[in-house]
DNA sequence: GAATCCAATGCCGTTTGGATCTGGAGGGGG
DNA sequence: CCCCCTCCAGATCCAAACGGCATTGGATTC
């Protein structure tokens, strides 16, 4: 698991889509579909269900979701406190 | 900054040294000596004073150990809560 | 059944990471 | 005083990971 990853996985649970993720991003769709693949696989856990719209979070994606975004608040804080000390 | 480094950052910084954290993470000690490194440069501070003796954590490293800390912490909830999703 | 949206896959060039070997700085024992 | 021991850091080599492009696969819509 690396920060990309959870990085790329909400953008595409906020977006709903993999394609607009990307762009957002700027990284091109297959990098962000391949890296949310190998996140559920490490986890070993669907995160989305796909559709023919686009990605819509699974039970386990909305409890990841939680955590991604905790855990990216801690890395921006973690930043942000060296910067001050 | 990947979590890998923040993984090494408090081993090394538990240990005081990079050597008996490089063999308590299994990796050799020059990765971990590159990858505190590059956290160091990306981070624009130093976070260890290089002693004969090993590392010592300094004020910046003190306080990124904080959060070093709450990340992982945070990365585990966060396998934890999707397994039992 | 064709067109349209999606995500997923194959292939390739590039980048990143780790292992090994080596160098250099600093203390301690003889 | 000198040698040696202990650390960390740099250089190089090789393997694994990542990203981009082109393309395929799958499902809906008209």
């Amino acid at each position: 698991m690396s920060l990309a990853q959870i990085e790329y996985f909400v953008a595409v649970a906020e977006e709903g889509h993999v394609g607009r993720a990307s762009m957002q991003l700027r990284v091109a769709q297959p990098a962000v579909s391949r890296q949310i693949r190998r996140l559920e696989d490490e986890l070993g856990a669907r995160l989305f269900a796909r559709t023919p719209r686009g990605m819509r979070l699974s039970d386990a994606g909305e409890v990841f979701l939680g955590h991604a975004r905790t855990i990216l608040s801690a890395v921006r804080a973690a930043k942000e406190g060296v910067r001050g000390a």
